[in-house]
DNA sequence: AAAAGTTAATCAATCGTTTAATTAATTCAA
DNA sequence: TTGAATTAATTAAACGATTGATTAACTTTT
């Protein structure tokens, strides 16, 4: 009676959405069927229709429980009072942060937005992904007009950069973990990695933003150096 | 009687080998059926199985075909008699120039390489990106034994921005596009696109990498800014 | 008694692969 | 060079297995 007591503490709704969280991040979503999912899940394959619809909208649910609440954190820094590179750095350890803890989730929406299959999935995670990089555009602009930052770079590939880092540890971690020699792929995980690679954005970031003493202050577009 | 001999020029095979890198490339190695494979490329169904074997041998022909041959180009620019900067800015632009020009094949690449579904593939993948990075780990090295490169840069995470940026334009165009409210997604790979995505890489990594003139000239491993 | 939850069984559809039959191309002795 | 024999290429049809979804009966909870 407790086994069955704890089955139905954690319902079969909750359990799916987990299981399903795990087993599309690990083999995508195609290669995940109904009947795997609930032999995995220990539940019956008709409670997938019961509680959510279809497998397409378990998805759905899935991207509306697991996608990062950051904004709130986010907002948080930029209205703190320190400099605009402090605030910078800090939101960059956040996606950090957010993408290592729920990394089989960050693979599984980036290959949803790579793959854009299935549009509701695609906007869901597009609203998403641009509020972060409408925020760190934000802050970049206010470095800008502090002068602080430089005014000579491309914001967009910028923020290109700062992402594609992260994911590229996050979604092909075996990559980095042969170019490491790290011997368990799980090690690309580690705390020390982590940060490891804050330290690395932050480092790179501040000699790519930062206006140099030696810098003219003149508003060029682009400066190409070559 | 012409068209016959058409048909037969390019035979079999080589349709089904390109139209799967196609299809593949843009929805997916399992959305893809066999049906609807053959169906576009206008061959029977059973030409899968005869000259490739299965859906996946296909697969693994693919790659072997389409993988970007870039170590001859690489190895060039290592032994030519320029700086190590303009050795790294020129191989960062031959990555861009290839993976921007067959950015369907390296969005297929990548995916299979984040799910890691079928070894044989991630295998054939991993060859060649580690190829790739190991000759910008030496270049790296070259130029750290110069002086002009700084010592306290990671560099594995370091070749991970370089190609984290260039895959997250090229993985996610739409993401790029909305982000310059490019209208259309195709201009994401437009020429003028190529060229800002270089200019960024070559300005970023400059002014990363280069020893500066107020650095002292200690061998710290890490040094930490914030 | 009514509603919510759960089960096993079954639905039609599609999957990748294989078969056996047919056509086209090639080979080779006459 | 011709024509039969051999091989290669291609076809339509069917294979068993699996897919996502649904049914109707059953159990538990309210």
């Amino acid at each position: 009676m407790l086994i069955k007591k704890e089955k139905t503490e954690l319902d079969a709704r909750l359990v799916l959405l987990q299981t399903a969280a795990r087993l599309f991040a690990e083999h995508g979503f195609e290669a995940v069927s109904t009947r795997m999912l609930a032999k995995e899940a220990g539940v019956n394959m008709a409670m997938i229709g019961y509680y959510f619809g279809s497998k397409e909208k378990l998805f759905e649910a899935i991207i509306d429980e697991y996608i990062p609440k950051t904004r709130e954190a986010l907002l948080n820094i930029l209205h703190q009072n320190i400099t605009s590179l402090e605030k910078f750095s800090m939101a960059m350890e956040v996606f950090v942060d957010k993408m290592f803890s729920n990394n089989a989730f960050s693979k599984l929406m980036y290959r949803e937005l790579s793959l854009q299959q299935r549009p509701a999935h695609s906007e869901r995670i597009m609203d998403a992904v641009m509020r972060n990089w409408q925020i760190m555009k934000e802050i970049i602009a206010e470095g800008q007009q502090n002068r602080t930052f430089r005014k000579d770079i491309d914001t967009v590939m910028t923020l290109a950069s700062i992402f594609g880092t992260i994911l590229q540890i996050v979604n092909t971690p075996i990559v980095a973990a042969r170019a490491m020699q790290a011997e368990a792929q799980n090690d690309v995980f580690s705390d020390a990695n982590r940060l490891r690679l804050k330290t690395h954005l932050k480092q790179m970031m501040q000699a790519h933003l930062l206006v140099r003493e030696d810098d003219n202050d003149e508003e060029e577009e682009f400066q190409v150096s070559y």
